[in-house]
DNA sequence: TAGCGGTACCTAGCGATACCGTCTACCAGT
DNA sequence: ACTGGTAGACGGTATCGCTAGGTACCGCTA
């Protein structure tokens, strides 16, 4: 079965994650920390690594070696424009399907517009 | 690859079915229409056949064949109790999802220029 | 009467993706 | 020496939507 949030973020984590390296360049530890705490609770490591190196494969970030104080050096990503382009990609998906969601929820009442 | 639309709609394709339903019982061929006229213009009719096996196995959903004028014989599923509790969990999980999202649309780096 | 298009349902296999468990590796504090 | 926090990687599993077909019935038309 899994949890349906597992679920629900297969096609959306990407985006989301683009988003987070929008606003300014990051590594993969620190990402999964920042989601944890902004309500994506669940959200496993392993998971946001094996995205990272998707995106990066597809040439949607640029990548840097910065040593750490602290454990092995970080890979710090940054969103290059391809990276931009594909955040608007997403945004433009979302908001599609966000608008016919809650178009759903609030139909009920009305049934035909046939 | 596939397009961004393909992915976003796993886990959520399941709550906009019950969604559908939760309105009025339907059969199989006229959900995937309806949600074609929609906006959802490129469900597959094979999607949500899968997608109603499925459910009906979970037993959120009854089952009513009806004799059709034209072709084969309906089968007409409608949202039963369990159907509708798992409609009210798809529709927190989604909200969930939305906020969290839209927060991160509007969100101007939070520890650093703030 | 043969063919076509619309209605209605079903299925096997594929690709993408998130999770699980586990591993390596480094460092600071006790 | 041990523990805990930081940082990344990997193989295996499950889910789910799509691809690409198939069956079957009906009315219309050439």
């Amino acid at each position: 079965m899994g949890n349906p949030m597992t679920e629900m973020l297969k096609g959306t984590l990407e985006g989301i994650v683009l988003a987070v390296l929008s606003v300014r360049p990051a590594y993969g530890y620190e990402i999964t920390t920042r989601l944890r705490e902004q309500g994506f609770s669940d959200l496993v490591e392993g998971t946001v690594y094996a995205l990272l190196v998707r995106v990066e494969r597809r040439g949607l970030v640029d990548v840097e070696k910065v040593a750490s104080e602290k454990g092995p050096p970080r890979k710090v990503y940054s969103l290059n424009a391809r990276g931009r382009e594909q955040l608007g990609e997403f945004w433009r998906t979302w908001s599609l399907l966000a608008e016919r969601i809650e178009q759903l929820r609030t139909e009920p009442a009305e049934g035909q517009n046939r």
